[in-house]
DNA sequence: GTTTAAATTGAACGTTCGTTTAGTAAAAAT
DNA sequence: ATTTTTACTAAACGAACGTTCAATTTAAAC
């Protein structure tokens, strides 16, 4: 790995960490600088643009939500299993991460901050987003194929609430603290998959 | 109605039609002056700084956001009919609000943006989306109480569900336009409310 | 209509922003 | 060890930021 390479992963874990607080949007070239200790036109050089900086710091962050929420799924055959296994590891994927994101989940706060403002940042975060949404349609959808769960349930729906859901917990860490709103979180897609049993 | 408390509310309507796109972060003095055609200087007389005008922004929002969500439930008697009147006027009420909010649920937005950045906003924030949680969670116990909804039901589970599920509508409209999305939350929370029914 | 008070302006403050450029230091390749 | 490529710095750019202040226009009170 080259020197470049070593201080741009440098760079991209703290500005993350930033990130995760304030957002994308007023996360600032200088005070990343402060933080890696090096000049702005130094870090500058790294990405050429902001919009670059914030593009690849979510695909960074994509990368090891992929790893941390969506690989494990992997190992398992049946679709209700892979469910399960993402519904374990979503809530809080974020403080697994060797990039520490102690502002909590950098999809949901961008999402919210881009989702007016047109540009390859609010693209990107679309079609993640959307794919995501998608991946757990279709787990739904080969769930009842595979006979785990009911016909009658529908898999558009199904995703939208599983979805919903992790986004009310993420909220509701601030109002009952870690631990209490995962605990929600899992009860609520729990009871979700009983009901829909087949 | 004097002068200044006309151009102040002219200021907060366009400063909140900006907000709600951009946030109350990004929000800057000088594109509210613009929009309101006055110096920089005159606009900010009239709140002397800058988190005080988000403050107003948010209170508000909050006066209509009642006026518009939360008043026409007191119409009815029983708490079920209650809560039913709260979901038919919760998605998309900023668009009913007089100082129109092109860019969706300022609250969410603002959540967001400073769930971790200490300060009077964060502080009028969490005491506001808490209150409302509350009220939904204080509804859900008078139902059962009432007889209207299972003894079995969990209050408190049941108003982040419906917390949830808002969320959750307000980013999917950027997935599926406005009319699927709120026609996703409706009926998942008819699905919920009627599978709690007594 | 005159006086008093409120509303608004324009210029300036220091700071930060993202970005460019020219030059230096360090690393990689030969 | 020398050359070439890469990484980084320092200085500067114009623009925008929130805020202050003295001066001026406008509205309210008498």
């Amino acid at each position: 790995m080259t020197k470049g390479e070593r201080t741009k992963q440098l760079i991209i874990r703290e500005a993350l960490n930033l990130a995760s607080i304030v957002g994308l949007e007023s996360l600032s070239i200088g005070e990343i600088s402060k933080k890696v200790k090096m000049s702005r036109s130094g870090l500058f050089a790294h990405f050429n643009s902001k919009e670059q900086l914030q593009l690849d710091l979510l695909k960074t962050a994509e990368k090891h939500f992929i790893e941390i929420v969506l690989k494990p799924a992997e190992s398992f055959d049946s679709p209700l299993e892979k469910l399960s296994s993402i519904q374990k590891h979503w809530p809080s994927w974020f403080d697994k991460a060797p990039f520490e994101m102690k502002g909590g989940c950098i999809f949901i706060l961008a999402m919210i901050e881009f989702d007016d403002q047109p540009g390859l940042v609010r693209d990107f975060l679309y079609d993640q987003q959307n794919r995501l949404v998608k991946y757990i349609r279709k787990l739904a959808r080969d769930a009842i194929r595979a006979g785990e769960l009911k016909e009658q349930l529908d898999p558009e729906l199904f995703a939208y609430e599983v979805y919903s859901l992790y986004l009310g917990q993420s909220i509701y860490r601030k109002f009952h603290g870690d631990s209490g709103a995962k605990a929600k979180f899992n009860q609520s897609v729990n009871d979700l998959i009983e009901r829909w049993k087949a």
